[in-house]
DNA sequence: TTATGCTTTATTGGATCCAATATACAATAT
DNA sequence: ATATTGTATATTGGATCCAATAAAGCATAA
């Protein structure tokens, strides 16, 4: 009764083939603790360590670690072993740079097409984002308010690399977000990038949207610069 | 007296740490094989195929997959195998128009910092490239040519973005360009982007860069979904 | 013939073991 | 004291082996 006559391959009750390997889980779970800033950067990541967390060999970790390194989240060096990417300056300013890009280019496209259950949705991130007093969940709910507003650009590639490239300097923004009133300001730029798209108006929301993303490179760079929140961050 | 006391590693004869690993070779070779069209898409890669083609265990081959997976060139099922991704007509549109928007924007960038040397150098490919004979070369010398052009731009990050999207499109480039006269047009487009580049009009080499890569996708997509030209693939 | 269940085989995912390398440390010489 | 050499230890890279799964073949029944 589960054969289908159509091509496609029979579904069974356990679809094991789309469960997660022990590699996948080891990946997010890492992915997950470096853009957290749980790992700090230049800290080296220990394979035995990691695979006795998980109960299991070093093999499920090498790969989820090769994975980590394409998508350049970690360096290797051979023998020596991987540690969490640092970025200079002029790298977060590049990723801002190439953000602000991409995502004022993909909200134009968005506007446009956009479904209302999209900007329910993110009328509720937004709100949330607005609510939330954890700064832990800071991080989250703003990268859900933002894609919500993208999808319907009907772009999964862009999607994609916008994706990692967050990946990348999520975690600087996310202490900058704990340690600076910075958010009051996100909130002001996300109700105008809200209201932009809510009337139809892409060229508005992508001029906003690129304001606000250079802007927040821009400040989050000088946050970075500055001796004394080096120091704060480390306590 | 291969000590340095300055806090830099010491660089001993033999550096091992910089040479590729056993998993980096096979990955290059895989990449390499993929975006030449030497594996089709669809097709499926055993690991224990490309182990003996190596001579080693299936170890190295499964790290080479993983990150052949992070970069989108192949999809894999667990406990199935991998396979060379395959991209449908909107996903090669949306490359292209996702490689429009950086490459000029990198273009424009570039300009104002080109330094003479990387002038000629692009010159120098852009000659190679309507000298050259050997279709199987036109794609590595058309890509050289850009990058000659891109480099001085100082944007590391979006060349390396811009790269892995090049990848995932290069075997479909090639094949247009080796069963159509497309190779005409390119050449024109080029010395147009150049003699701007020349000039210094960065403006106007990010328009053309813009409009050669956005004809290129279309002309592309055209071609591909003109069942003549697929069967003429297969041959 | 066609569908259903069982068995065999090919293939992947993971564990364990071994070799190669780097690092830390002690011993020695200058 | 400082540099140098040798040794022990920790860690990575890879090979081999085993378990889990999927696909193919085969037998049987409707």
């Amino acid at each position: 009764m589960n054969q289908s006559r159509n091509g496609t391959a029979p579904l069974k009750a356990t679809d094991l083939s789309r469960t997660a390997s022990t590699s996948d889980i080891i990946f997010d779970a890492l992915r997950d603790a470096i853009i957290r800033g749980e790992i700090g950067e230049g800290e080296t990541i220990r394979q035995e360590s990691i695979a006795r967390m998980f109960n299991v060999s070093r093999i499920p970790v090498r790969e989820a670690l090769k994975r980590l390194e394409a998508q350049g989240l970690v360096t290797s060096v051979r023998f020596k072993g991987v540690v969490v990417s640092a970025l200079s300056p002029a790298e977060i300013r590049e990723i801002f740079a190439f953000r602000a890009l991409l995502e004022s280019d993909v909200i134009a496209g968005a506007v446009p097409a956009m479904r209302p259950q999209s900007l329910q949705e993110a009328r509720q991130y937004m709100e949330a984002f607005d609510r939330e007093e954890d700064p832990a969940k800071w991080g989250e709910l703003n990268w859900h308010f933002h894609m919500a507003l993208y999808r319907d650009a009907g772009r999964p590639y862009f999607l994609e690399v916008i994706r990692t490239a967050n990946d990348r300097v999520e975690r600087y923004v996310r202490a900058q977000l704990e340690l600076t009133g910075s958010r009051g300001r996100a909130r002001t730029e996300h109700e105008a990038i809200f209201n932009a798209c809510a009337k139809g108006d892409g060229e508005q929301a992508a001029a906003l949207t690129r304001a606000h993303i250079l802007d927040a490179g821009e400040s989050l760079i000088e946050f970075l610069t500055n001796d004394d929140n080096a120091r704060k961050r480390d306590e």
